[in-house]
DNA sequence: GGCACATGGTTAATAGTATTCACTCTTTTA
DNA sequence: TAAAAGAGTGAATACTATTAACCATGTGCC
């Protein structure tokens, strides 16, 4: 049973209240726009109050962000999961293209999860969760697992591959927590690269003069790279 | 001669403090650090006065970020210009790393120009000139155009390419006022891309946890991206 | 030279922000 | 039921931007 004292309940209704109006004033005026006094001034009470449940303004963005990084995730995986478990082009395909259409939908919300706003919070006290970095390699390292295991990747041999290259290569590896070689993790390296790039690009309106839709890019990108790893678009993707 | 007042003069020099600790404060600080009361007290005026000089915090904003612009266009000239007026591959290999030296060295300006801040100077009223797509775009422009005109680049013909895409790679050759098939434009934008995903790997420190040192990323992003377009790495590359 | 005007600074005032502290009222708990 | 804990408020401090009124001084003209 919800054992719940009212004095509990309506912290809970108050803490809910302002992280929904914390991320809807950041994503409608910007994280400079999120301020304490403005989420009070939304859930209804002074300032202080938000000291009760926030650490400040720095406790506000933080939340904003837990927040952010949960939808993200989820967003991705959905997108992921909503293919054949057997298509991995599909997989790859719908899930990076999820990528792309959240960062889109949440320019601000981008900004915080992968852009400027993200290296102040990875130095704030709390850091960022090591979570994240092995969930995101996760949805995408598994897939590279699999096609590796198939042996469909043309991949470099270790002794190829720049030593101070393949230092970082292993620790990123051993960071995701999978198991294959560092060719493999080369080439998801070589993939992010043109798809943060890509990001990049459309969420800060860079070259925005000529390449207002970001979406004729994207496909072109997706067709290179599914050709890397040795795949075709896929007939099968569905998209939401 | 210099016939200048000594009222021009005074306000001249306080114009050039003014925008010097601008910078400053903006690299130390954060743009968001970045404010009129604390360029006022850096060059010993009261608040109001610098209203005098400058279209408020925004126009501080606005100074930093014309002068960086100048700076880094400056940066990059100057390390293409080092290389043989003959040798491609030295010219575009250093200019692409001036550009990520010059990112990772000033990584608040970086987000002026390239990043988060950029839609915001964008879309203020004073918007970007459009020299700058110009001239940025012409530093890699010109030796494309050359490979092109010796016939050493592979490009995708006219009507292989998606035409919504094709629309766009049409606005940008347009705009950068350079002469050559779309599908050069094709190129310079898939190098652009990954060189762009680097730097915001870089600068962001995203995935810092493993790539702590973006150089040996950057110099196997090179000798891919030169093998794009027919290149070899140059001996003859001349680095600062 | 002296006078009028333009320039560029000041102070004062308004209004917004974060944050801390002391206090009070309410709820919980012993 | 009385003590303790919790959660809000109001006041105070210290920042920030910005505008307006004002004043001193430099400039240019007669």
């Amino acid at each position: 049973m919800t054992a719940l004292t009212r004095r509990e309940r309506l912290r809970a209704e108050l803490e809910r209240d302002a992280k929904a109006a914390a991320r809807r004033i950041a994503a409608e005026e910007g994280v400079e726009g999120l301020t304490v006094a403005a989420v009070a001034r939304a859930v209804g009470v002074t300032p202080p109050a938000l000291y009760r449940y926030f650490n400040g303004r720095a406790g506000l963005v933080r939340a904003v962000y837990d927040d952010v990084t949960a939808e993200f995730m989820d967003n991705v995986a959905r997108a992921l999961h909503r293919q054949d478990p057997d298509d991995i082009s599909a997989q790859l395909h719908a899930a990076t293209r999820a990528v792309l259409d959240w960062s889109l939908a949440n320019k601000v919300e981008f900004d915080l999860l992968m852009g400027a706003a993200y290296p102040k919070i990875a130095e704030s006290e709390e850091g960022i969760p090591k979570v994240i970095a092995r969930e995101l390699g996760g949805f995408f390292g598994v897939p590279f697992a699999r096609l590796w295991r198939e042996g469909r990747l043309t991949i470099d041999a270790d002794e190829d591959i720049d030593p101070a290259l393949a230092g970082q290569l292993r620790t990123y590896r051993t960071h995701v927590g999978l198991d294959f070689p560092i060719g493999v993790v080369l080439l998801m390296v070589i993939c992010w690269r043109q798809i943060y790039g890509l990001l990049c690009m459309a969420v800060y309106g860079h070259h925005q003069f000529a390449f207002d839709d970001p979406v004729p890019l994207f496909e072109h990108m997706m067709d290179h790279l599914l050709g890397i790893l040795g795949l075709e678009r896929s007939p099968g993707l569905r998209m939401p």
